[in-house]
DNA sequence: GACTGGCACTCGCTACAGTCGAGTGCCAGT
DNA sequence: ACTGGCACTCGACTGTAGCGAGTGCCAGTC
């Protein structure tokens, strides 16, 4: 595969020039933008090396050419600094972030800090209920039958469901509960709980023991499972920037799979310790998001990550800025969590 | 201005046929599809008149009519009657509402439920806290100088924030504090709240008053004010249907306008009892939305209102079904609460 | 051997002309 | 007051032609 410098060289140039430009590249206006030392015939040899390897391909015969996924693959792996932020930047994250007064808080400023800084759809993750620890279980009587479980988790991420007992709680007996599951429970992380839950009931007197199985249920199946994840999203409306020539003329499936929580949080929810994802067109899993591309990675105060965040956009997009944003909004996030 | 009953007839059937089709309806198809009983020439003086009242206009000549805004809402006004639900919707809502868990779980499915019923933009408010009553505060001490407020209303809403405390607070004294504003709070209404914080502030003791102020403080400020209300959304990808043939070509303003919750308290939350609103197109106060209908109403247990919900799409929208169809809704929904 | 200039070719885009037909407005007749 | 008939309008569609950006290839040059 012989791809010497100077086919990198235009196979960055037409990634560059066709994000800037949203229009397929030809040989002559290559070599005027870009000094690269030949003629536009040279380059035209180049670029059909490039189009056999399946970096660029034409739109059609006497058009331009317009890189794959596949080229921007290589564009990223292999032609691309991350750009450094610029100053100003910098200063949009931090004056947006400072302020927030509770995670709810910091998770909607990031979300729309990140769509308006790259322009695209933002996603981000609250932080993950299985990566976190037990800060403080309360136990809040509704009725003699019913109590609302507010969860507390050391990220700041606060869940609370209603319990149905049954039968009637008196007062002390809450009290009670609420010692037993803090005294068990504080301090665990909640993907390891259902062993310590089930222990609780075991443990209880047999007069808690009703209440007790009702509220370890809940504790596992509603908090754990069902509220796991939550995400909050924001930028939908620019989608619609490059006029429906990104996204091949319909958002239908992009704003259908925007819908479902379960795709968002395979698209950012998986995240690795300081790596920055990137999935180009095709690579992605979920059919509807083929003609988009997603940046994103994980965020957490210190070196762990309990969160993923990101952004969608189309295949046609400024990697090494979006990139560079993505990794320095998650990096402020990171430090405002570690803050508290 | 002399509308009789025939002519009358002619503009609900142009209605009822270019919302079927979304295709400009013409004199001759009118007479076929719908028995009037005139020749399409008698029909076609007819049209000349509602179109020289404002009612229909022709996007170019030699091509049928289409309904105005002005047309659409005489047909609400006086054209229509509300379309019952068929049994099979009655039956998609009670399966769709009923195994909600609690008020999270119940706008949520709320929320896709009306966007899923009505192939529409879908909006449904959180019971808004000005409405509510107080039903319990919890104090949880995350650290000596810091607190988590916890709030459930009666209408089940929870809402909770992290209060910085000015100094050290000793558990004893976070009793004291919770029982202090539980037994003032507990049953008033938010919106009349400030006299009442103020008065409990005044009435602390100076040991306690520091803290107590800052709570008040955050009583008021975050909890009433900036998360006073709380909107869920499902159904963008609806917006899509019609094929940018709705909405003059560009969803950007519509979806600009979607993000802002600002905008989406105004379509849906200034709901009046018993009250179905319809604005359609121009008569929106918001420019992004002038392409666009809204159909809202309020629920609430019994005959209260507690929050807005309602539906956006097209000018050219199926006003009786969706009517239909949200008013059943927010019946439904507000039996649900009234369980509780 | 690598690069270049030149040339023929492809093909999407635009403009223009012509046809078709749905739909209209009007008017005379019942 | 309604209707049938008729001339007219004008958008949608079709076909043709010219333009030009861009290509592939080849012979020539350093």
């Amino acid at each position: 595969m012989g791809l010497d410098d100077r086919k990198l060289a235009v196979l960055r140039a037409i990634v560059e020039d066709y994000v800037a430009t949203q229009e397929p590249v030809g040989s002559k206006s290559l070599v005027e933008r870009h000094h690269l030392g030949v003629s536009p015939a040279t380059v035209r040899n180049d670029m059909a090396v490039l189009e056999e390897e399946g970096y660029i391909r034409q739109p059609h015969t006497s058009a331009g050419r317009v890189p794959t996924d596949r080229g921007y693959r290589l564009f990223v792996d292999r032609l691309s600094r991350v750009k450094p932020l610029s100053p100003a930047e910098r200063r949009a994250i931090e004056r947006f972030l400072v302020g927030a007064v509770d995670l709810d808080d910091v998770v909607h400023r990031t979300v729309r800090l990140l769509a308006q800084l790259t322009r695209q759809v933002a996603v981000v993750q609250y932080p993950s209920l299985a990566r976190s620890k037990v800060r403080h279980l309360e136990l809040v009587p509704i009725s003699t039958t019913r109590l609302m479980v507010v969860m507390i988790a050391d990220t700041g991420r606060v869940e609370q469901r209603l319990v149905e007992l049954p039968g009637p709680v008196p007062a002390d007996d809450v009290i009670d509960l609420r010692r037993l599951v803090n005294e068990k429970l504080v301090g665990s992380r909640l993907s390891e709980t259902p062993p310590l839950v089930q222990a609780l009931v075991d443990e209880a007197s047999p007069r808690l023991r009703p209440a007790m199985a009702t509220l370890s249920t809940v504790l596992l199946e509603t908090l754990v499972e069902r509220h796991e994840e939550r995400i909050a999203l924001a930028g939908t409306a620019n989608l619609t920037r490059g006029g429906l020539l990104d996204f091949q003329g319909s958002l239908r499936p992009i704003l259908e799979a925007l819908e479902e929580e379960v795709v968002l949080l395979k698209l950012i929810g998986e995240a690795e310790p300081s790596t920055t994802r990137v999935l180009i067109g095709d690579e992605n899993e979920i059919d509807n998001l083929r003609a988009a591309s997603v940046v994103s990675t994980g965020y957490g105060p210190g070196s762990t990550i309990v969160g993923g965040l990101g952004v969608l956009g189309p295949t046609r997009m400024d990697y090494p800025g979006t990139i560079a944003t993505v990794r320095a909004v998650a990096r402020y996030v990171g430090e405002l969590l570690a803050q508290n």
